[in-house]
DNA sequence: TTGTACGCGTTATCAG
DNA sequence: CTGATAACGCGTACAA
């Protein structure tokens, strides 16, 4: 090992101070304020005077814990969890936690690893952030190396559905969708097509079950069905190929924001003149997008609220709690882009 | 310190192959490779047996380094920010990197927090991505602390302008600014606004000079100049300031997207029709902006790539190198919110 | 090729 | 209230 390389230690502070290795520990991390104050001062002023800061691993090893949370999130270039990171950063930076961030790159196995992962690296709590997936032999794997984390002495928490035993902030997406739709359907919409997302997402399948339940207490569905990635572009594909099918649709609901905008921009290289044409809605609220044109009628998720919620609970998790589950709603925003029919 | 959790050790995995430690960690973290392939596979199996993972913080003290590297943005909830952690986090990845990211709120002073907590938590590296600021004394303080942090065995590369002694992916904001104000004269505008940023960040004071050069250049200067948060609503505030002293201009150049696209909702709260009553640009492409109505006028950077380039300096840094400054280029892309004047 | 033993920087227990 | 000193889990000279 190449020990080079010059670093301030406790000891040197200890020494500097003219006292223990135990007395600059206890003065440095305050564990036991049963210090001298003069002594106390001495220890600060050497460890002030050195630039001492100390040293994480160390530290880490020695408490068998370190200070710093995970984030796992799909893409960390995604507006939605862009947001949600925020929250959880700010919320961790006032409880003085590290956070870590790894992406999925929406390889949903990506998260078994990482979890093992942090097994090792000893963090306090792994945040789980994108949605859940419909794949029983994933989840069973996932429940074990949760099970396996969690006896390391970390705690998970996730962000997105409850499907597993775990702490949960829960999105209402169904809810959200539901109403949604249905104040579409009183602004005069009957035709209705739908965008939904990648059918093993469930936060895409609850938002498009949603509208379908809507759509059917009113005795309708959709005129149109597709499936896309949850992405600018899955959005631009699914629209057209509802444009190439030639079916009339009044209003299209994109089950998230930015396939709503892919939506938007398809339907304009097909020619038509938005909302008059065509209304378009979409899910989240997600703030880059609030200045498109028409603007877009949502559903507004607290995104930033959701991911500082996770890090709360992540903080105040107990030894064998009964996981807990935060709910939060979305609020439906109607604005340009949906337009009353008539 | 309670120990009750479990947790399967390097020396339990030794115990079970009925092997020393020492054995058993060479097999593991693979550093010599003559180990006897029947006691390599021994070794092997039962860490997959008693599902071993490496305890990170306990690997970090004994080789004094952990496998972290840090980046620090101004906002993760920025889509500038967002993109170049993506590419930061793909190639960290890739060099089986663990990344933690922190946030300053905008606080110039934090960078110097977080390094010397870097310094502490013996990452590898830490990437500053935000825009350097005009403060001698701060960056005074930076560069001590920098200097304290690479003596303790880590390395800085900086994304922006190349104001500190470190390896730096320079972004070069002037000449992109300059290239789009010059296509822009070429359009055939001349009554021009510019949207300038923090005067404090050297990014928006780069690309106002930018501007200002090609104005200049063509024997102009803007008829309109107005400082505002690099924001959307500082864009839009600026805007709205412009507007409000009924300036007459032709074309609005914003430092950076989102602040164009505050400005363009002020111009159509003000009753304007885009792009006819106004021209509107931005820079930086951002990706979620690209659909846009009228599509923005722009100065595209490779955003993912930044990042990755930033890793790969951290990554291949020296010992004691000259540092290394990598310059990147924006293209201007003209699209339809600043049409040909008549 | 394999094992022994010490070191890494802290924390925390247990005497004094 | 303070000081020795044993962990913590792992890496690695040095010896065998």
């Amino acid at each position: 090992v190449d020990r080079s390389q010059s670093s301030v230690t406790l000891s040197d502070v200890a020494k500097e101070a003219g006292v223990s290795l135990a007395t600059a520990s206890r003065v440095i991390n305050g564990t036991t304020r049963r210090v001298g104050e003069d002594v106390r001062e001495r220890v600060l002023a050497a460890a002030h005077k050195l630039d001492y800061t100390p040293n994480g691993p160390a530290q880490a090893t020695a408490r068998g814990r370190s200070n710093a949370v995970a984030l796992v999130v799909h893409d960390i270039a995604d507006p939605y969890f862009a947001s949600i990171s925020a929250g959880v950063m700010r919320a961790a930076d006032e409880h003085r936690l590290l956070v870590s961030i790894a992406s999925t790159l929406r390889q949903p196995e990506r998260e078994l690893a990482y979890l093992a992962s942090n097994r090792g690296q000893r963090s306090r709590a792994v945040i789980l952030a994108g949605s859940r997936v419909d794949d029983p032999d994933l989840n069973d794997r996932l429940t074990r190396e949760i099970a396996a984390y969690e006896r390391s002495g970390g705690h998970v928490v996730v962000i997105s559905q409850p499907t597993l035993p775990v702490d949960t902030v829960v999105v209402e997406n169904r809810a959200g969708a539901r109403e949604l739709a249905t104040q579409l359907l009183e602004l005069g919409y009957r035709r209705f097509g739908v965008l939904a997302g990648p059918p093993q997402l469930i936060t895409a399948r609850d938002r498009r079950s949603g509208v379908l339940d809507a759509l059917s207490a009113a005795g309708l569905q959709p005129v149109a069905l597709t499936a896309g990635e949850f992405t600018r572009d899955g959005g631009y594909e699914a629209m057209s190929r509802i444009l190439a099918d030639g079916t009339e649709v009044d209003c299209v609901v994109a089950v998230n924001d930015v396939m709503a905008v892919g939506a938007m921009a398809a339907a304009r290289d097909h020619g038509m003149v938005l909302p008059n044409d065509l209304a378009v809605a979409g899910f989240d609220d997600i703030a880059t997008l609030r200045d498109v044109n028409p603007s877009l009628s949502t559903v507004r998720l607290p995104l930033e609220a959701l991911g500082r919620m996770a890090l709360e609970m992540a903080v105040t998790a107990e030894p064998a709690p009964p996981p807990r589950r935060s709910h939060v709603a979305g609020d439906v925003v109607i604005r340009d882009s949906t337009p009353p029919k008539n």
